[in-house]
DNA sequence: ATCACGGTGTGAAGCAACTCACACGGGACC
DNA sequence: GGTCCCGTGTGAGTTGCTTCACACCGTGAT
């Protein structure tokens, strides 16, 4: 599996700089050393949705380089980074040679169906309580810190951006949980405190928010 | 590919059967002969989101074979249908024993993620207007029927949980697009007359009704 | 040091979509 | 032919979230 990286060109990006973008062909494979990317969609009018994270030691853009087909997102350094790219000419016959690694990679693809059903499910199904949530849990079962005390570096505008809501909503919700002692607020990062309430309100279909 | 069929079952079902459950062992593969599949999920509060329909020729309940995981996600037969199933010990060595089998399972799993993520795209960007037009537009592609008077065999209540609103506003619309021959609405069917003005307001990011 | 900017915090007003309530029509089954 | 049920159609009132408008506070650049 290390053994890709032989082929691999080494690239470094500040941050904010461009990857791909939605629509261009997809020729190559990413890796990420250190540093995370955010995989999004924007709309005409300025809106835009981001469908993963990827952090270090994660591969992205391997849809468009299976398939054959063009990019389905952008791809943008959200803080500056180190990458691998390997090509799709030296990538096909490396798959061919090893037999074991298209398992790998189907793998790979489920987990990412399965990362973006459980978005779909939270969008149409849950409220702001229940989605926001549901987004801090996952956020921090990709991370897999120590069950207390997890840190999310990620900015507030951004987690909106997951959700799907608009940044002030998300930091109203925040405040009153961060009033209970559920989460503590730092500057570009969340700190899940309590993650029992919060499973309990992703769980439940829409979050009621009790007293 | 059709080898496959050689060791399946074959399995009749009547409309609203439950083939399987979220949270079920994935130990089976499905092909639909015919009728159609509702995969879906549902919160506890009785709403209910779906994730796709599966038609004839298609395939569903890979992604729990493949990975090996439970089921994401509840199968219903929408109609009668009629199914071929193949068990996990029997397609695991089917598979190794033909290499460009993977290829294809790889392909299958990018279309599935390059469906459920326009689906997170159009949830969290776009309003009513746009992401039914944009699911109407992806149900004709589908059927991949005649350029002009494609019909939709889909109840509203279905579209209404396909894109995450509820069946009073979906009716609304359809009745204000129906107004101005963009649709024709049957009974538990809809009737695609001009994709364009659909497709504009797909694109646009926020659909905006004008007159 | 101070300036600028990105991230956070917060309230008032508006609106898109929801909820609830009910009426109609067609198809299936008796 | 009647009756039940599901799918459709529609309006009045409510609400959760957005929009817009600002103020505050770090942090890095000049």
């Amino acid at each position: 599996f290390d053994q890709l990286c032989r082929y691999a060109k080494h690239v470094t990006l500040k941050r904010g700089a461009a990857i791909f973008s939605k629509g261009d062909p997809g020729n190559s494979l990413f890796a990420v050393i250190s540093g995370t990317v955010k995989i999004s969609i924007s709309s005409p009018d300025g809106r835009n949705a981001i469908l993963n994270l990827i952090g270090a030691g994660e591969i992205f853009g391997e849809i468009a380089l299976l398939d054959g087909s063009a990019r389905s997102a952008d791809a943008i350094a959200n803080t500056a980074c180190e990458l691998f790219t390997i090509d799709r000419r030296e990538f096909i016959p490396f798959v061919r040679s090893q037999p074991g690694l298209a398992m790998k990679f189907i793998e790979l693809l489920c987990t990412r169906i399965r990362w973006t059903s459980d978005q779909v499910e939270q969008v149409i199904l849950q409220n702001l309580p229940g989605r926001l949530a549901s987004a801090l849990l996952r956020l921090t079962e990709k991370h897999k810190l120590a069950p207390q005390g997890r840190t999310i570096a990620i900015t507030q505008q951004e987690i909106s951006e997951m959700v799907g809501m608009t940044r002030e909503s998300i930091n109203k919700q925040l405040r009153a949980w961060a009033a209970r002692d559920w989460v503590r607020l730092e500057h570009g990062a969340i700190v899940v405190l309590k993650a029992e309430p919060l499973q309990a309100l992703a769980e439940a279909g829409s979050g009621d928010e009790g007293e």
